[in-house]
DNA sequence: AATGAAACCTGACAGC
DNA sequence: TGCTGTCAGGTTTCAT
């Protein structure tokens, strides 16, 4: 599911129920794969933390917890696609898919649910805390961004999904950046002119603020930390629109397969 | 080093 | 009703 936007919203939304509160205690369920660390060492560093602050890395929720005599360490979760990080009062029903339930003092419940089991969670303990790596989209300069692409050879649309190069941006904002940018999807990264990559750049930022703005997308099961959706799929110019016309020309939406995923683009407006 | 395809999961939906 | 095939906001791994 979700890309930066959709997590920007998860944090903003967990932030504001759960910051100053105690984890009491944590319950897990499923597979191993959805733990990067396992689940008992995961429930010695929260249990007992009180957390500091929620705040987003890419496409990483994170959580820092402060611990009484012991260092700092941080919970992370990553939605994949389908995840959700879901604040409930105890009595509510526990739905399918439920892996993680961390009881709060207050009596209310973090959930971290997730059908489709590609997300993952895990606590980082180091001292110098977790690093995603790749540069945020809404942080960077110019210069830095043109950089990135300058000797790729990959499809534009390619490199945008690189979280090593941009951590934060998926299938949908790519599309709707390169949209806006009037750039073809599978155009190689390196031929772009610094005008196309000005356009670029603007047009990510914009879309991703829109986005943040309109609470995310909510194409099929995305919901934030009160299990609200988004607003922003209404504004989508080109995913999911295949033989739509075009909001600027009327020519119909094509949809190709670019990097192994389905995308979109106007190819009257898209060059 | 870099690029692309396949694999990882479950559920929804279309078509027969 | 129920089967098969396709597709889905992502990332990692493996082969080239």
């Amino acid at each position: 599911m979700p890309e930066l936007p959709e997590v920007e919203t998860v944090v903003r939304s967990l932030a504001s129920h759960v910051t100053g509160e105690v984890i009491e205690s944590v319950w897990f369920s499923g597979k191993p794969q959805t733990f990067k660390s396992t689940p008992q060492k995961i429930a010695s560093v929260i249990e007992g933390a009180k957390i500091d602050r929620v705040h987003r890395q890419g496409k990483h929720i994170v959580i820092d917890l402060r611990r009484d005599s012991q260092k700092g360490a941080q919970w992370i979760v990553h939605l994949g696609m389908t995840g959700s990080l879901l604040v409930v009062r105890p009595d509510a029903e526990i739905e399918k898919h439920t892996h993680v339930i961390a009881k709060l003092a207050s009596g209310k419940e973090i959930r971290f649910v997730d059908p489709r089991r590609f997300g993952r969670t895990w606590v980082v303990t180091d001292e110098t805390g977790f690093e995603a790596g790749g540069h945020e989209p809404l942080d960077i300069g110019f210069e830095v961004f043109a950089g990135l692409f300058r000797l790729r050879k990959t499809p534009i649309k390619s490199a945008l999904l690189n979280q090593k190069l941009l951590r934060g941006v998926g299938n949908i904002y790519a599309d709707e950046s390169l949209f806006r940018a009037h750039i073809r999807p599978r155009r190689r990264a390196s031929s772009l002119t610094r005008d196309e990559l000005r356009r670029l750049y603007d047009s990510v930022q914009k879309v991703l603020n829109e986005a943040i703005a309109a609470g995310g997308s909510s194409v099929s099961d995305y919901v934030d930390a009160n299990g609200e959706p988004g607003m922003f799929q209404i504004q989508h110019r080109v995913y999911g629109r295949e033989g739509e016309p075009c909001v600027i020309c009327r020519t119909p939406i094509k949809r190709v397969v670019v990097a192994g995923r389905s995308t979109h683009y106007c190819p009257k407006c898209q060059r």
